[in-house]
RNA sequence: GCGGGCGUGGCGGAACUGGCAGACGCGCUGGACUUAGGAUCCAGUGGGGUUACCCGUGGAGGUUCGACUCCUCUCGCCCGCACCA
């Protein structure tokens, strides 16, 4: 056996596998299935670090789950449509098509010569128009369900990527792609109604015990739901209008001394005609609705109100209170209006002493004396109501319930639960992504495409002299179609779908990535569903990871999957750092797998990342830490290499003694230590650290006598359990030693070594004899030795005895195997 | 401001339901083998102290025979949301 080259071997067993089609899964009822899967990668060109490091986690859970026989899917595609490609289109002057293409061909080289077992058979990718085809379609189903309309709306639109965006892709008032200011506009768009699911989203998080608490506060949060009441005011001299508000204090109502709308509200128009105040209230609608929502929702963006000179009609008392129009008020949060009372909301406390509004107290605390006058807060807790007409004396709790009733019978408003989650837009104004399937005709309206005439296909010839990819209203035989239902000349939507839509729905084409007449087959959808472990970045928490439960639960309601959730368990992967920064070109703290490869190997590199930090925590990069694993499996090496030369030789030992006991008791500490971590804990960090350990007492039996004392068939067995327990950290290198070691089937296709709890048993245990808590002596002991015996026993050794002499024993403490505690005074 | 997380050697990180703090690796020190070694093997390595001693898990308290682990307060860092009525 030569050195150890990890390029050579890496290579050959990559071939081998590929040759025997080892990671091809089939639905198989008689085995539990268990679908690993990685978020897959949008193809930027080449891997990075990040990539490396969700791959690996999810190979080793692959294999070693395979090798507890399970029945493991495991699948890799393309998250493919996108901008980055248009914009690399101009700089390289290639169709995005052509450039994806390339970039997917490489990064799925780069993926083999990481040894991730994939079965490629299930590749997917999103911009094949038999892919896009069916996003297509499920955008349909959207449609025939009512849950897709388009609209014209204020939406989010980054002038950088010249397109719109959804609500989630906006963060900070940023775009999330190129973090440019996001301007309002009013346009025609398409969106889903993820608004119909809300409550679902968020109550069925509690399904998911599994997933991290953080992703699931983080949607929680995202949903934000409210409970309170809407409630309907009248308008003085508009006896036809109201102003519906929602709050989620209804006991506070009569402590309204104004109203808010917000600028786009629909009423401010008619308001404010024929008012003195017109003039000047129109300005600042116009002003606000032209400011970035940065601007207008930043911490320091002064609350700015202006007087309609009209008045709103409390409902419960008849007062009559001022309306205006605030800056702070947000049209798209429940009904664009906010009734003012400032006694018991901090921001409109704020407002009212700034306009010197007044401030009227209808709720006291247990024992208080509250004042309008003279708070210098608002009070936002519990109390009993006042200067409420008949609720007087009512809690605050139940007086949200009875002003509600109350408003009821009145007709002036009813409970209401309201969302912070908005509609999804998902038109995109650009050229690399799925055609949204709409026609429209000036006689029939609008029509979707039907079934039969799918996919709706980019053009193919791209212009690309411009400084960006034309959108598809560009071109002009794309636009041009006919109605399918009356057969006149229509046009087509020049809208592309966000790519968001693609990847709600890519882990159910896995299951049946051929499937030529549905999205998938439901079978066997039903059959692999949900993915049992999800593995990705944290960044997806709201976005995708949303989407994708959106998409599963209408799927679920169309009948086409049973699985209500997507994902069953998620592992959001930490980052990658180097020198306490993360990795980034403009740092130059860059490392590349391919670098990595070239250099260690790939085992190496696996088993880097999996040992330097648990899966869930950042990474920090360390070069000195990687040449720290490739000595291991060099040691690995060298052991196997020296040990299957000391097996030909023939000379050793069939004697058994307190050394073999101890290379045994180590290998089956080591095989439910590694077994644990990996399944119970993914601690893949420890679970190597244990492999390590093993590893070490293996050289330490070895060196403990003459090779001519070795017991080979102890020997043997802690060599190839080791090798069958690094198999899916280091699968090349455990591929090679299980041959050399003999063997000639793979080590991947073998069984994952059990542990007997026999052989962990020790005759003879070391205990700690602590006085007061503080380690005075150790003593050994027989390992079955009763909690008496063991308190005579420390009591009567040596030292013990001098340290106790004068003192009186209180009390003795004792914990089998482990210590004895002697509490004196 | 609200929500979540994290503070352990020179470094990355261990310590399962309270029971030997620092597993494993890196780095460092010494030794062996060597013409040589940045290869390999062996030993040592939290701090202080010449001894069978003392101190030590961000800080201060508390519960306990016993606390990295539980409780209270506090400091520092990271992430998410942020006028949501």
């Amino acid at each position: 056996m030569k050195n150890y080259d990890p390029a050579q071997i890496e290579e050959y067993w990559q071939k081998q596998w590929e040759k025997e089609d080892f990671y091809r899964a089939e639905k198989d009822e008689s085995k539990t299935k268990y679908y690993v899967l990685e978020m897959f990668p949008y193809p930027s060109g080449k891997l990075h670090m990040g990539h490396m490091r969700v791959y690996s986690i999810g190979d080793v859970l692959a294999r070693f789950l395979r090798m507890r026989n399970y029945n493991v899917i495991h699948p890799m595609g393309w998250d493919a449509f996108g901008l980055p490609a248009e914009n690399a289109a101009i700089e390289n002057n290639v169709n995005p098509a052509e450039w994806t293409a390339r970039n997917i061909e490489h990064m799925k080289m780069q993926q083999n010569r990481l040894g991730v077992s994939y079965d490629w058979r299930r590749e997917v990718n999103t911009s094949a128009p038999d892919y896009y085809r069916w996003s297509q379609w499920l955008f349909l189903l959207m449609y025939q369900r009512d849950l897709a309309y388009k609209k014209k709306a204020n939406v989010n639109w980054c002038n950088h990527c010249a397109t719109v965006l959804a609500n989630e892709q906006v963060e900070k008032g940023l775009c999330w792609r190129c973090s440019s200011v996001v301007e309002p506009r009013e346009l025609e768009q398409w969106f889903l109604k993820i608004t119909d699911y809300a409550e679902r989203l968020l109550y069925d998080l509690d399904i998911l015990e599994d997933w991290p608490e953080r992703v699931k506060i983080m949607q929680q949060h995202w949903i934000g739901r409210s409970e309170g009441a809407e409630i309907a005011f009248g308008i003085k001299d508009f006896p036809d209008e109201e102003i519906r508000t929602f709050t989620t204090r209804p006991d506070t109502l009569f402590g309204v001394t104004y109203m808010v709308l917000a600028p786009e509200h629909p009423l401010v128009g008619r308001l404010v005609e024929g008012t003195e105040h017109k003039d000047e209230v129109l300005d600042f609608v116009d002003r606000v609705r032209k400011e970035s929502e940065l601007d207008r929702t930043s911490e320091d963006a002064p609350k700015i109100g202006l007087f309609t000179g009209r008045h709103a009609v409390n409902p419960v008392n008849g007062k009559e209170v001022p309306i205006l129009v605030g800056n702070y008020v947000l049209m798209a949060y429940g009904t664009g209006a906010v009734m003012g009372v400032p006694a018991h909301d901090q921001r409109d406390f704020e407002f009212a002493r700034k306009y010197e509004l007044p401030v009227r107290v209808v709720i006291q605390p247990e024992g208080g004396d509250l004042e309008g006058e003279t708070m210098d807060e608002a009070y936002v807790g519990e109390g009993v109501m006042v200067n409420s007409g008949q609720f007087n004396g009512t809690g605050s709790l139940e007086g949200i319930k009875k002003v509600t009733e109350y408003l009821e019978q009145q007709n002036q408003g009813d409970f209401r639960v309201t969302y912070r989650l908005r509609d999804w837009l998902i038109s995109r104004q650009r050229y690399w992504g799925a055609p949204i399937p709409i026609i429209y005709c000036d006689s029939c309206g609008t029509v979707p495409v039907p079934e039969k005439d799918l996919p709706v296909e980019l053009p193919m010839e791209v212009e690309l002299s411009g400084d960006r990819v034309p959108g598809l209203a560009h071109y002009e035989s794309f636009i041009k179609t006919t109605c399918p239902e009356c057969g006149e000349n229509a046009r087509r939507e020049t809208d592309t779908m966000d790519t968001f839509i693609c990847s709600s729905w890519y882990f159910l084409r896995y299951a049946s990535p051929d499937c030529t007449d549905a999205p998938f087959n439901s079978d066997e959808a039903n059959y692999w569903m949900p993915v049992d472990q999800y593995i990705g970045g944290i960044e997806h928490a709201v976005l995708h990871l949303l989407y994708a439960r959106f998409f599963t639960k209408v799927l679920h309601d169309a009948g086409m999957i049973e699985a209500e959730e997507p994902f069953s368990r998620l592992l959001a992967q930490g980052m990658v750092y180097k020198d306490g920064a993360k990795m980034s070109k403009s740092k130059g703290n860059v490392v590349s797998p391919d670098e990595i490869v070239e250099q260690y190997g790939a085992d190496t590199g696996r088993l880097f990342i999996l040992f330097a930090s648990p899966p869930e925590k950042d990474l920090d990069w360390s070069d000195q830490g990687v040449e720290g694993c490739h000595r291991f499996l060099r040691r690995i090496w060298r052991l196997t290499a020296d040990c299957v030369e000391q097996f030909l030789s023939g000379e050793g030992t069939a004697e058994s003694g307190e050394n073999e006991a101890a290379l045994e008791r180590s290998v089956h500490a080591a095989i439910k230590k590694v077994t644990y971590d990996v399944q119970e804990r993914f601690n893949f960090n420890t679970a190597i650290s244990a492999i390590m350990e093993l590893v070490n007492a293996i050289y330490a039996y070895r060196q403990a006598a003459d090779q001519a004392d070795h017991n080979h068939e102890v020997l043997r067995e802690a060599l190839e359990k080791t090798v069958l327990l690094l198999a899916p950290f280091a699968p090349h290198l455990a591929e090679e030693a299980w041959h050399q070691l003999g063997y000639k089937e793979s080590v991947h296709k073998q069984f994952w070594p059990e542990y007997d709890p026999g052989k962990l048993i020790e005759n003879e245990v070391e205990v700690v004899i602590q006085i007061n808590g503080k380690i005075r002596g150790r003593i050994t002991v027989p390992a079955d030795c009763d909690q008496e015996q063991l308190a005579d026993q420390a009591r009567n050794d040596e030292r013990i005895g001098e340290l106790l002499a004068g003192k009186e024993v209180v009390k003795v403490i004792t914990v089998p195997g482990k210590l004895v505690n002697i509490v004196v005074r």
